[in-house]
DNA sequence: ATCATTTATTGACTTTGGTCAACGACTTAT
DNA sequence: ATAAGTCGTTGACCAAAGTCAATAAATGAT
């Protein structure tokens, strides 16, 4: 579990008492692939630190599956609207590859932010990581091309994504696989 | 003041120390039509909270201008990216009426932030809530279609959008003046 | 190693939205 | 009142991505 606090510490150093309770709703899973981790019509109650492993975050439209996001090692995976709204989850959270998770529970997680100020901080910290992450993928949407996507894309996560196949990337890139293998050639 | 206390309320009752040193780091501004309350380059060291009238948000990509977002009355209005990251802003923020915000100030908020827990929490509250904002704005564009977009619009929105023109609309959607106006017809 | 399945590529054609230009309805300034 | 601009609409054409089908390449199971 010590390997885990040096995450935080990135985020936000808590000191021992505040660590001891925080890691008491922390529950260490381990992930094989292609399990799922959250089914649609499912209440997400936590978020979950990834240590080792990557994820798809999927929405399936009438047979139809899109890519909304993929988690890998060092984010933070959840469907955090669900998280968030107690609605249930309209997405599915899939492990691509043997994972290893820190989840840390909705309810004990609340109670801890009106324990500890240091843990209250956290929860900002992370929404507000979140809503970086989601606004600069509109961002991407908004103003580039699936081209400008792609390239963006490979620039930033070329390692990560070499395991991912090219259809995922696709309806990740909000394109049909064709339309990637295309712009994949066209340079 | 009291009036902008009520407002806040609705995220979180601060008690009368904590709304005291609130209150402190709020400047009411009257802003007219057609100002701008951030300029692309500028460093966004505020959120502000709307009483009265509307604003864009939007991007000038070499002359061509892409909204972002609207912010009407009770909405937070912010570069909130560059508010949390200390980056300049590549967006400008215009009031399309005549408008009455409250100004929390990011230095001074994050003081306070320290001394008052339940200020900590109103800031991950917000944080939150933009980040569904976003999050709902993301999901338009990867699950709907244009058309989609605008029914879906109109539906949460149709008093506010009385006032705005068109093409400023068709930008929000991501389509151009032309397009919108084919969309409006076919149906 | 072989066979079956999944994934990626390519071609022909369709659909959707973009571009460019013209025009009419409204505003606004003089 | 008139002229200049802005805004929304419409038409003809273009470009980009989607669809459908065929095939090749890669992957996995036995």
């Amino acid at each position: 579990m010590e390997t885990i606090r040096l995450y935080f510490d990135k985020f936000i150093k808590l000191n021992d008492p505040e660590w001891a309770d925080f890691e008491k709703c922390i529950i260490k899973t381990n992930i094989v692939k292609n399990e799922h981790i959250l089914k649609q019509g499912e209440h997400c109650n936590y978020i979950a630190f990834i240590q080792e492993g990557s994820f798809r975050f999927y929405y399936d439209k009438e047979g139809e599956v899109k890519i909304t996001a993929f988690f890998f090692q060092g984010d933070f995976v959840s469907n955090y609207r669900s998280f968030l709204t107690g609605k249930p989850s309209d997405h599915f959270i899939e492990a691509m590859q043997d994972a290893v998770i820190y989840k840390i529970n909705l309810q004990e997680l609340k109670a801890l932010y009106d324990k500890h100020k240091n843990i209250e901080r956290l929860g900002r910290l992370i929404a507000e990581n979140l809503y970086l992450s989601v606004a600069n993928r509109l961002d991407s949407f908004l103003f580039q091309t699936p081209a400008e996507r792609y390239n963006a894309l490979i620039e930033r996560n070329s390692r990560l994504l070499q395991e991912i196949p090219q259809y995922m990337i696709a309806s990740y890139l909000g394109v049909k696989p064709e339309t990637l293998s295309r712009i994949r050639t066209r340079k």
